[in-house]
Formats: structure tokens, C-alpha cells, sequence
DNA sequence: CTAATTAAGGATATATTTGTCCTTAATTAT
DNA sequence: ATAATTAAGGACAAATATATCCTTAATTAG
């Protein structure tokens, strides 16, 4: 549904919420093999969201890293998407039409209009956090098949 | 949500099933004018399904062109992205995750297994010829804004 | 202060998706 | 039969997404 890029931003900002605090940083290593992303493609992604608009904090040097502070670990996946503007995947028409709408609508709106809100709100309605505490169950993943190679 | 791909699949099957019959083919010229896709790679994508699965048929040569039989009328757009293969961007995991499952569920899973069912049945509800008669409501369309060019 | 560590950022590479153009083959109307 | 029409199909082009590598800048520990 989500393209790579925004599947890696949500779970790096899970694992993030899980593991990190200001005094307590997670490096791109251990992000990305906690994740199961390529190590350089997600530190891009983190850089978006950490320099323009802030939701993610880092700091170089010894001991630095990538984390999240308490405030950003009260926003929701859907506000994440809206950072990185891929609302548009659940809120557009399901037929691809620019102009779909209740006023002229494609042959699914009256039906996916049902969805969409529900969708939203399932994107919606729970903090990053409370999704990370969820991972206190150890069966509950967030990584993908482990990646045993060094490489950068 | 779709790739440009499927959706022109599914707004040209659609639009077939409106305008198309065994005595009544549709050129690729018109089709691809009225909802509003790129020619050629409209083309493409109705050879793929025209081809090996069977749901569309043409022929070649004055007044040929694609049409539906009413067996093919009578499908789901379910089925569609069955044939294109592509009924994972509904059914895989919201987070990307390979291995999401009841048994090793990702955080979003408990949240999301509540809506797939309801994405699944919203495709697979009605068939493509209940979807093309809606369009006899004239507000209800099937195209982007329309093409002028008289390209390829 | 120095060396080590870590993210930032630029350049580049690869893969995939999307789109175009041209030739060929099939079919039909005359 | 011939010419016109239309899809099929191959080759290529452009755009975008994904991924890698290297250098730089910032920070910190010692």
C-alpha cells in the first residue's frame, strides 16, 4: 500500500519510540538492521524528517543518534504521513481520478467513502508510543527478515 | 493507493464493460481518451489482460478493437487485480513487514485485520458491469480531465 | 586539543515504473 | 486481391523510486 520509503519512515519512528530518548540515542546501524531497511537509504529518510519539520531529533558525534522526544512520541502514524505528504495514498480516489469527489464521484466513491474514515481513524487514533508499547509482547515484530551483512 | 497501471486497468475494464460487446468493440484510441490515460501504455496494459488470462478480448483490423464478453462483465474488480497480480497492496502487511502474520503481527496488525476484510469486499462486491451501470448517472465518470493531444 | 564517532549531505548507481514510437501481423471492407 | 484499419509487440526513452558510497561537519570522550 505505502511506497518503501514511508514503510521504513513508520517502523524506524516505531522502533525509534520503542528504544530512544534524549538521553538515550539509537544509531542508524542499529535502526536499520532493527528494521530490516538498507542502512544509507533509511538514514535519507530519517534526515527529512528529522531537519525540516522535527518530528525526529539527532545529534552527531560519540553517543549520537537519532531520537524521539516525548512530544513526538504523542503524534500518530497518520500525522507522520502527513510529514511526509503520502495522505494522498488513503485519502485519493481509489481509481487514480484527480477530480473525484461527492459532486462527481468515480464508479467506487460511494463505497470507498466508507472506508476511507476508518482507515484514517485506524491511523489515527493511536500514538506512536502506544504502538511501541504494544512491543512489550515479544511475538509483536517490527523488523523483516534480519540482514547479516556489515555493510554501510 | 494503485499504481498508474492498475488504475487504468481498472478504468478501462470498467469503461468497457459500459461501452463494449461482442458486435460493439472500443478502440484504444477512444478508451484511452475516455479515461483519460496515456495511449500507448494503455495499450500495454490491456495486451497483459487480453493475452494470457483472457479477460478482455479484441481483434485486429477495421471496427476491431477490445471488448468484454458478459462472462467477463460479470467479474469483480477483485478479480482484476488478481489477474495483475496485485492483491497484495490490499491484503500484505500496512508496514511493509514479509512475515506480518496472527502469529508474529506487526504493531499495526490487531488494527488493520479489522479493515482488510471490509477493502476486500468493497472490490469484490459488485461486478464490474453493476460498477459500469452506475454511469448512467451522468455525474458519476470514469476519466481525468481529458486529453486534447491526438497522439499515439 | 586530538582522535574517534556519528549524522548530514552530495554524487552517483541501479531498478522499476511510466510512457513513446515504430514495425509487424491480423482482420476486414471493398 | 488490395488497401485500410486496428491490435500486438519490440525497442527505446524518460521519470521516479530505491539504494550505495564517499566526503564533510558536528559532537564528544579522553
Amino acid at each position: 500500500m505505502f511506497s518503501k520509503s514511508t514503510e521504513y519512515a513508520l517502523r524506524a519512528i516505531i522502533y525509534l519510540a520503542q528504544k530512544s530518548s534524549a538521553n538515550q540515542k539509537v544509531g542508524i546501524a542499529e535502526l536499520a538492521d532493527a528494521i530490516g531497511s538498507p542502512r544509507s537509504f533509511t538514514a535519507k529518510i530519517l534526515q527529512n524528517l528529522t531537519r525540516d519539520n522535527k518530528l525526529i531529533n539527532s545529534v552527531t558525534g560519540p553517543n549520537g543518534g537519532f531520537y524521539l522526544t516525548d512530544k513526538a512520541k504523542k503524534k500518530s502514524l497518520l500525522h507522520v504521513l502527513s510529514l511526509l505528504e503520502e495522505e494522498g495514498i488513503i485519502t485519493g480516489c481509489i481509481l487514480g481520478l484527480k477530480e473525484c469527489s461527492e459532486v462527481n464521484p468515480c464508479p467506487m466513491h460511494s463505497q470507498y467513502k466508507n472506508i476511507k474514515p476508518l482507515l484514517l481513524d485506524m491511523l489515527d487514533h493511536k500514538t506512536i508510543n502506544q504502538l511501541a508499547s504494544e512491543m512489550v509482547d515479544p511475538k509483536i515484530v517490527i523488523h523483516n527478515i534480519k540482514r547479516k551483512t556489515n555493510k554501510q
